[in-house]
DNA sequence: GCATCTGCCTAATTCGTTTAGGCAAATAGC
DNA sequence: GCTATTTGCCTAAACGAATTAGGCAGATGC
């Protein structure tokens, strides 16, 4: 009976770390209490409720994908930095499909605005620095390249691609290929 | 206390009104009751349980999707067709929020292959014969507009363009102009 | 060593899901 | 038009998740 020594950080990266193995959707209070080997109502002591639970555990998600995208794109341009994002989300959601779910949840825009969701518009645009891009044709790029990410991510992981050759890897190259390319010849029409 | 007349037709058309109006994850057997002026026991006559009824919404999404991405692309070709089938997702998402985010909702594999999905992969590879990929880009480019229509779609109707000039419309012309051009000049160096 | 704080508890309410079994309205056979 | 059957919707009840209120005891500060 002894104190188990939970924190909102605690519970938090806990819940995340349900989140991976049983769904975002299934990392409730109740399963995340019965882990840490304590009552439900005890966790109410760190979170308020289940919604803030889930948005903890957004913004915990948001932040580390901020950080690995970072890292991974530090000193690198063009292509280079465009395959290294792109495999930070990838790779990400692969290892962490609960956290990846997480970082999908719907946050209110106060919430948001204060998470680590700028970072990763931030990021993008720096990308994109590489290609000679004006605006408007800078933002639809981003949010093409966003559409991009979290569309084959979010199908892969559903295994949309699962029961037909070639299989998705080999898609994902050839996606960052033509990206590349659709980048460096962005059609400046409209 | 007369027959309200339930069929599972009509508890799943219900069921995906109620998804567009409280969300595909409220649409509750519960709630759904209510609005039926029904006890929620007498649902589970016509639907097996909570899981069957959204598995029944997701299907009728995709079924009335892909009756509208049919009607649309016939006739056209190339540019034109892209753009119509593309059309049909982004509004059928802005008008039926819940039906849309049911459609993404995870089937087993057995049910979506029983589905209408594997409609819209036939159409989604007929749409590229107005394009010249031999495979396996052709399945490469299948992969990526999937994932560019249910990513932009998804990111756009969650808010995440909101707050930000131009307006999504704007990029999602222009992300589709990029899209027909990256298709007419699809690198097949690898 | 005492007072305080606070982490985790028990208890209780509310609500959603689901099963079992019953009654009565619709339907079919004669 | 009466009877028999089906079946649509009911009540009752079990179970589990979310949440609140209030209490005890172990850790912490002096």
């Amino acid at each position: 009976m002894g104190r188990v020594g939970l924190t909102t950080e605690n519970v938090v990266r806990a819940g995340a770390e349900l989140a991976d193995e049983v769904g975002f959707e299934q990392a409730t209070p109740a399963e995340l209490a019965r882990r840490l080997g304590v009552r439900t109502a005890s966790l109410y002591s760190h979170v308020a409720n289940a919604h803030d639970l889930k948005t903890r555990i957004a913004l915990l998600a948001l932040e580390e994908l901020a950080d690995r995208v970072s890292a991974a794109i530090a000193g690198r341009a063009g292509r280079d930095a465009l395959t290294a994002f792109a495999n930070v989300y990838r790779d990400y959601a692969l290892a962490h499909p609960g956290r990846f779910a997480a970082a999908r949840y719907r946050l209110d825009p106060a919430t948001a605005a204060t998470g680590a969701g700028v970072r990763h518009a931030r990021m993008m645009r720096a990308l994109l620095r590489g290609y000679d891009l004006a605006e408007p044709h800078r933002t639809h790029a981003v949010r093409l390249l966003g559409s991009v990410f979290a569309g084959f991510v979010d199908l892969e992981s559903a295994g949309g691609f699962e029961h037909s050759s070639p299989d998705s890897a080999q898609s994902w190259t050839a996606i960052l290929d033509a990206l590349d390319s659709l980048l460096r010849t962005w059609p400046t029409t409209s």
